[in-house]
DNA sequence: TGAAATGTTGGGGCG
DNA sequence: ACGCCCCAACATTTC
């Protein structure tokens, strides 16, 4: 009997244009693919939790549809990893490399360990169009704009993206656990079946929506992109989150957009790059996930969580734009990306409060979660990050709702009080919020938590007063 | 990948 | 015809 390679997937949920998958079936022996539930994925937030199970149910079908199977195990990487070599008498583990801290703390360490236990591990390219240390500036250092970032890789050649590889089945397969005793979803207090109305997962789902976006929406993303009020985006970031679409199989659709004189697809190829940049940050400087990118940030007197916070958790600032953007990513467990950045300059200007807060929300709620790309996005808005958006560009959430929901279809999409016949969208918050929250659909609409003038004069006032900190 | 305050300009109404 | 004022439209500056 042949031993077979092992092949760890992580966030690489797919068979296509899978370099590590390739190099694992190529080395001619049968493939064993395993996802392990260990201590780092088991601290995943809520909703990323549940979307992680409805990715494995997808890829474990897409895998039984070939003829092989995803084997489950619980437990720390090292010793799953070295029990199924034990197994199976694997001498190889193939897996595709992670750049946020936590990943690479772990691999790093296990690699070594697998090392020493005589085993070989192979990790490969694949997450990211550019790996980290691959681009760097004219003096050698990593980027810390976009701009030049996106200058320096828009030209480069990629390779075609891979087609699925052949996977040979083991003689006989180890055991695993079955998805539903890991209990993904038990900390989800709306519900999977809420979001899972909204959620697309799974490789062919991801597959054809970037098909219908490229035969649809593309052509008019420049400008549709920034409308809350239209489907103007390509919806992707939960399966590329999960790596059930590669970012290159995503480039050689825009670059084919862009032959096709496509107006929008320079956008998107951009919007791509955002999401590189991100890794390339946090892989150069880790401790954006956690602390402020600029130091000198630690020092703004920052509010801590409050009644305030609690109100823009639950979409009940009485701000209409906010409140529907929050209230769309409890239900879907998505928010526009507009919306996005028009809840975090809400959060961290007009109530002050520490980017953190609110990062650990979207940590809690969002389907799509990505380490690297939520530091970078909530720095950007609070202005302590990298290329950050400058603090005093603070967003007035009346004008913007004006200018990218002029009939107001999205704010009456999810917020059900300004209707008396609300829809279904609307409605279903009001499912998916505890129980302990006690709203109700046909309550008054809360009155502003903040006056906006107010509100923005006294961030202006808490700036300077920082800046005039520093400066002594 | 802002917003608001302030400055400038130019056309039209009017004495 | 001319100067003056008003003010909308646009540009610049500031946070």
């Amino acid at each position: 009997m042949t031993a077979p390679t092992l092949f760890w997937f992580r966030r690489d949920l797919r068979l296509s244009d899978n370099p590590a998958l390739t190099a694992a079936a190529k080395t001619g022996a049968p493939v064993l693919p395993v996802f392990i539930l260990d201590p780092e994925t088991e601290a995943l937030g809520a909703a990323p939790r549940w979307r992680l199970g409805a990715g494995l149910r997808a890829l474990s079908a897409g895998l039984e549809a070939v003829g092989s199977r995803l084997i489950l195990r619980r437990g720390p990487a090292l010793s799953v990893l070295r029990d199924l070599a034990e197994e199976t008498g694997a001498t190889t583990v193939h897996w595709g490399r992670l750049y946020d801290p936590t990943s690479l703390a772990r691999d790093t360490a296990l690699k070594t360990a697998l090392t020493a236990a005589g085993l070989a591990a192979k990790s490969h390219a694949g997450h990211v169009l550019f790996e980290p240390w691959t681009v760097e500036t004219g003096q050698g250092q990593f980027y810390k704009v976009y701009t030049p970032f996106w200058k320096a890789v828009r030209t480069r050649d990629l390779p075609s993206p891979l087609p699925r590889p052949r996977l040979a089945a083991p003689e006989t397969w180890p055991r695993g656990d079955g998805l539903a005793e890991w209990g993904l979803g038990k900390d989800m207090n709306r519900g999977g079946a809420i979001v899972a109305a909204h959620a697309n997962p799974g490789e062919d789902a991801a597959a054809d929506r970037l098909a219908a976006f490229a035969d649809g929406a593309l052509d008019a993303y420049d400008a549709d992109r920034d409308r809350l009020d239209r489907a103007g985006t390509s919806g992707l970031s939960e399966n590329l989150s999960l790596g059930e679409i590669s970012p290159r199989t995503c480039w050689f659709a825009g670059l084919r957009a862009m032959e096709e004189g496509k107006r929008g697809a320079e956008t998107f190829l951009k919007e791509i790059v955002w999401r590189d940049f991100a890794h390339h940050l946090v892989y150069h400087t880790p401790h954006i996930v956690e602390r402020n990118w600029r130091p000198e940030w630690d020092r703004f007197a920052w509010r801590g969580d409050s009644a305030a916070a609690e109100r823009w958790r639950r979409g009940l600032t009485g701000e209409p734009v906010v409140d529907a953007a929050m209230r769309e990513m409890y239900v879907t467990g998505r928010m526009h990306n507009r919306g996005r950045m028009l809840v975090a300059s809400y959060l961290t200007k007009h109530l002050l409060t520490d980017w953190r807060i609110g990062l650990k929300w979207f940590e809690a709620c969002l389907i799509d979660w990505d380490p690297a790309s939520n530091a970078m996005g909530w720095q950007w808005s609070a202005g302590s990050g990298p290329d950050a958006t400058p603090f005093f560009r603070i967003f007035n959430p009346a004008t913007q709702a004006e200018k990218f929901d002029p009939m107001q279809i999205y704010r009456r999409r999810w917020v059900a009080e300004f209707s008396g016949d609300p829809g279904a969208d609307a409605l279903s918050y009001f499912d998916a919020e505890p129980k302990s929250w006690g709203l109700a659909p046909d309550a008054p609409y809360p009155k502003p938590l903040v006056d906006l003038k107010a509100g923005r004069e006294a961030a202006l006032a808490a700036y300077q007063d920082h800046r005039a900190q520093s400066a002594a």
